[in-house]
DNA sequence: CGGAATCCTGGGAAGTTCCTGAGAGGCTGC
DNA sequence: GCAGCCTCTCAGGAACTTCCCAGGATTCCG
């Protein structure tokens, strides 16, 4: 068995914290976790992770100083940052280096765990992963964020690409309502869970539009993409 | 012998402690109980359960609460929840993020248990269980809810799919009018019991529609999933 | 064989869940 | 600050499930 991949997560919200860890480890990650700027130094040379999840707000440093701090190591750990919706994109874009990304919270879990397999990719770590979903002729590239069926391109918003993916990611997997929308909506979504079902009938109008249905209700479950059975 | 995986059980009402607890006792689990959110928390660390089950409304404090004091504990500790059928969504929503789950009361016991060994098996716990389950060719995946006979597929509406499930679960059992009504159904249904008939009927008509008859009649007692005595 | 108990199944009624169109409000880019 | 797009809310109606009922069929037992 290949050696599991290691993520370092460091917040100081609790919260925020254990629910990224354990999503992480469902996705299949060892995950070890940090709340301070020093315990994240620690961390990484004690934990020696493949990639690095570091909120950009600690109580006793800034994120960028974690980073900075490493030294030679820093080139080696890729780093994805965890940043409020008012942090000044420059001040991202000049501190982060090749290989590293940034998200803005709040953030949806599919989202996340997207960007962190795309830079595992780039880095050549997340081996046999593809940026590239396929599922009858539906096909999902996540590099492009381009979506096809049987060769036609499909134009979605932000919210359906991330609806669709993650119905993608779990093929013919029954998605209940709650799992749906934990993933695909963001972590403070607090508003009527029927949403989903708009959002659901958005992307039949486009995917199952010129094709047999792919997209399916299991009533009083949630959602599944499958083939249809004839 | 592999140790036996343990949850704990927390709720405040004796009844539901009991009805589960030895619901999942027999399922073969180690089960611990506690009635309050203290309780809990020290249950969780002399126990040290590989999953808990949590109601959300206690007497001291939350579930809510009792999860987010674990601390450290928390992310290594998978939780379903317990919550009532008004709990108004949003304070439902983020339940399934990190892949926790969660359960509205009333529920069934069949529906609970499949929950838990759900989690159990994405977690990798559930060791060489799968979410397969095949009785002569007839079989049932419940991941995908997907229920077929001989290779052709069954549609099966919810109810029809647990109570075929808890057949399937326990083959060649005969199992009692009570036991079917109290597994499959929710723990307050104060129905006709001849509900329990027409399901069979409803199932009998899908299921052994093609094919030497499954479904059994044990009169006076109850239902058998077993091969026809030729 | 006859009567009693048990079970089967078709036909609805009531209730729930889901779909979709219309539109308000917010954000973005120009 | 305006236009266009996106997200989310809402409501009516369609579709589907669940459950109840009742008549008929089957089995059991004296």
């Amino acid at each position: 068995m290949p050696e599991k991949l290691r993520i370092l997560v460091v917040d100081d919200e609790p919260n925020i914290l254990d629910v990224i860890s354990m999503a992480l480890r469902f996705q299949g990650f060892e995950v070890g976790t940090a709340a301070t700027g020093q315990e994240a130094l620690a961390g990484v040379r004690s934990f020696k992770p493949h990639l690095m999840l570091l909120d950009i707000m600690l109580p006793d440093m800034e994120g960028f100083e974690v980073a900075q701090r490493l030294g030679a190591e820093r080139a080696e750990l890729p780093i994805v940052f965890l940043t409020a919706r008012d942090t000044t994109e420059d001040k991202v874009r000049g501190l982060t280096m090749g290989g590293d990304d940034y998200v803005t919270k709040p953030f949806s879990l599919e989202e996340l765990v997207a960007r962190i397999r795309a830079i595992l990719r780039r880095v050549g770590l997340d081996g046999n992963e593809s940026s590239r979903i396929v599922f009858d002729d539906l096909e999902l590239d996540d590099d492009t964020r381009e979506v096809t069926r049987a060769g036609r391109h499909i134009e979605l918003t932000d919210t359906e690409y991330r609806l669709l993916r993650y119905l993608m990611r779990n093929p013919r997997r029954v998605l209940t309502r709650a799992q749906l929308l934990d993933h695909v909506w963001s972590y403070d979504f607090g508003g009527d869970a029927r949403v989903l079902e708009t959002y659901i009938s958005y992307l039949r109008k486009k995917v199952d539009g010129g094709g047999p249905p792919l997209i399916h209700t299991v009533r009083g479950v949630g959602y599944s993409l499958r083939l249809p059975r004839s």
